[in-house]
DNA sequence: CACCGCTCAGTTTTT
DNA sequence: CTGAGCGGTG
């Protein structure tokens, strides 16, 4: 076990009031939260069950619970809580639905229900889905900033706020009739809740006394404030984050979240982490100096131990396609040279489309690789499909799922009969599910429809009564068998290949939801709330990431990489335009490209390049590109410009370029 | 309902 | 320039 240094071990030791810890990129910030548990646990006595930990992504929460694990001896971590903020919230609310008006077995919307959703709003009630996008911003604004419809309402200045502001309401209104919350309530629901219920807040006060918060410059309002409740006056919190990696803002992160703690908190003790233990010194000065371009609240300096380095590279590329070509052929010649792991490279890129042509080099060049980010697993029609049957199994209330699933596959119920199914069902006030083999229906539907809507019925019923038997995920094969699913994608997809690999998806889905239940310590755990776990990624992105051990050259975005380290960094388009983005220029965001700069810089151990183009098409265009103004912002001294020989007339001056004529000999050779 | 052609945008994204 | 998504047509 690595000791930790002086400020390390202030922080894990600090318990008497809040605390907040700065904590610059690779200072150990994970070692400090971990250690700081086990601390508390085996120096202070706090059993397990009384911590909470709160991550953002699932992936940091596992990352957190193994190492503490590690170091914990058995039995002593019983009942501690690691988990992401939106599972807290869940957790929260599966326990105390009934405060809400909520019933079990509640479904969680995902990105594609809450648009589906919407779009059915706008079409009632203004005929047309225009701006669906923006008026889901505002909700999603408003949510972030706990700000529910009726204030909404009241608030809104612009006809377009009141617009977002009346459909806000009427989709909050359908949520709570569908017995669905979206991924924001989660958050917003449980302080809501604590507002109004003293009593249950102090419940869960005295459950959690001690919270630690990673990566707190990500919060939003309502997490600040859910976070804030449950410390109260009590106090006893540690958050850490990084003003300097804040590169969230766009999606309702407020780093401000930070200072604000001050004010809230006068007591708040701060300690800064400043070693680093994972970069060069020359990659550290270079992210320091770009980085003292912003404003700062809290002056830090990053150093380290892990002595100069190499000089940091500046190729310039003719265009967009000699850049990936130079890259892939870095990558293949430093592969070679020192005997590295492709999985040692990683090609970062400011957007997803950067990607595209850096693929199709490393494939020329029979170079493995891995690329993060992409369609998502949960956005495939198979997943959607089955999630569907899933969520209505539990949750009869939702009308998104029943119409999802009605007619996958073919049941022969057009969309006369849904229609006229849903306004019964709204007459009634049901929802479709439920109103689909009431007797009044057959005043407004002919006996084959109320027959056939009777039959899906009576069947989902049969398949939900399995279900709480002895082997629910038994059931739920049998139930993808029953309604043939495969003959359905089989039918469906271009080709056998594209089939097998749907339906590996369905089961795949399944094996996930087996798990859950299956790692369930408690054994609390019900196939509602395995689902619900489902929605939230947990534990799909475990078994995905188990498949993906093989070797290969890591590709993402610069905000896929926080949290992330490796020993060669490529940076790709460091342009005018890319990087900093033109839309960040033009909103005056500069700020935030730069941390976003900052932060892929600090993602490198020994090794960092940065590529840019000199001209590049763009919509068809040919272009002159500009490099990155942060380029100029770099200390000049640590940095070695290649490929200027083509137009000696620039600022830098021409070096020579041995390097490019000894790699491509080195690559003849073999 | 399937297919074709037109229009329009073209950042980052987790839960 | 592309690719997605939409609307119109057969």
């Amino acid at each position: 076990m690595s000791k930790l240094n002086p400020r390390q071990a202030e922080a894990v030791a600090y318990i008497s009031g809040p605390l907040l810890v700065l904590a610059g990129a690779g200072s150990g910030k994970t070692s400090v939260i971990t250690r700081k548990i086990a601390y508390l646990v085996q120096q202070c006595g706090i059993r397990a069950q009384y911590i909470c930990a709160v991550t953002f992504t699932n992936k940091a929460a596992r990352e957190m619970k193994a190492r503490v694990a590690s170091l914990l001896k058995a039995g002593e971590g019983r009942g501690l809580t690691v988990s992401t903020f939106h599972n807290l919230g869940l957790n929260i609310i599966r326990r105390e639905y009934a405060h809400l008006g909520y019933k079990p077995g509640f479904s969680i919307f995902d990105e594609g229900d809450i648009k589906a959703l919407l779009t059915d709003i706008m079409q009632k009630e203004y005929q047309g889905d225009d701006g669906l996008d923006e008026i889901k911003n505002y909700i999603g604004n408003w949510k972030n900033d706990l700000i529910l419809p009726d204030e909404a309402l009241e608030k809104a200045r612009t006809p377009k706020e009141q617009t977002a502001a009346v459909v806000y309401l009427h989709y909050q209104r359908t949520l709570k009739a569908y017995n669905a919350v979206d991924f924001d309530d989660l958050i917003l629901m449980p302080v809501k809740l604590f507002q109004e219920h003293p009593e249950v807040l102090e419940r869960w006060r005295n459950r959690i006394r001690y919270m630690l918060v990673d990566e707190y410059q990500d919060t939003n309002t309502s997490q600040y404030l859910l976070v804030k409740m449950l410390v109260q006056e009590r106090a006893q919190f540690t958050v850490v984050g990084d003003d300097d990696q804040s590169i969230y803002a766009w999606r309702g992160a407020r780093p401000e979240n930070l200072m604000q703690l001050k004010d809230d908190f006068p007591s708040l003790k701060v300690v800064m982490l400043e070693q680093n233990y994972r970069s060069t010194s020359r990659i550290l000065k270079c992210a320091n100096v770009l980085i003292a371009n912003n404003p700062h609240v809290f002056e830090k300096q990053l150093w380290s131990e892990m002595g100069h380095g190499d000089p940091i590279r500046v190729l310039r590329c003719k265009n967009e396609d000699g850049e990936a070509e130079r890259i892939a052929l870095e990558i293949l010649t430093l592969h070679l040279k020192t005997q590295r792991p492709y999985a040692d490279f990683a090609i970062l890129y400011r957007g997803n489309h950067q990607a595209k042509l850096m693929e199709l080099k490393l494939q020329h060049h029979q170079i493995p690789y891995r690329l993060s980010g992409g369609t998502s697993f949960f956005a495939r029609q198979e997943v959607k499909d089955v999630m569907s049957y899933l969520r209505l199994l539990v949750n009869p209330d939702d009308d998104n799922a029943f119409l999802r699933v009605i007619n996958v596959p073919r049941r022969e119920i057009g969309s006369t009969t849904l229609e006229k199914l849903g306004n019964y069902a709204g007459s009634r006030d049901r929802s479709m599910y439920a109103a689909a083999d009431e007797i009044g229906l057959g005043e407004h539907l002919d006996a084959r429809f109320t027959e056939r809507l009777g039959r899906f019925k009576r069947w989902m019923d049969g398949v939900r009564k399995n279900c709480a038997g002895e082997d629910p995920i038994g059931a739920l094969r049998s139930m993808v068998m029953d309604i043939d699913y495969e003959n359905w994608i089989r039918q469906n997809a271009s080709s056998d290949k594209v089939a097998d690999f749907r339906m590996g998806n369905v089961w795949f889905l399944l094996d996930a939801l087996k798990n859950i239940l299956e790692k369930d310590e408690d054994g609390q755990m019900t196939i509602e709330d395995a689902i619900a776990k489902l929605v939230l990624r947990d534990m799909l992105e475990r078994q995905q990431e188990e498949e993906e051990g093989a070797d290969g050259v890591q590709m993402m975005t610069l905000h896929a990489s926080k949290g992330l380290e490796f020993p060669y960094v490529f940076i790709m388009g460091m342009e005018e335009e890319i990087l900093p983005h033109r839309s960040s220029i033009e909103a005056d965001t500069i700020e935030e490209e730069r941390r976003l700069a900052y932060v892929g810089i600090t993602r490198a151990r020994q090794t960092l390049a940065f590529t840019y183009a000199t001209r590049r098409k763009q919509y068809g265009e040919l272009i002159d590109c500009t490099p990155s103004r942060f380029l100029d912002e770099l200390p000049p001294e640590d940095l070695q410009w290649e490929g200027l020989e083509e137009a000696p007339q620039e600022q830098k001056a021409a070096r020579g370029n041995d390097a490019l004529a000894a790699m491509r000999a080195m690559l003849k050779r073999g």
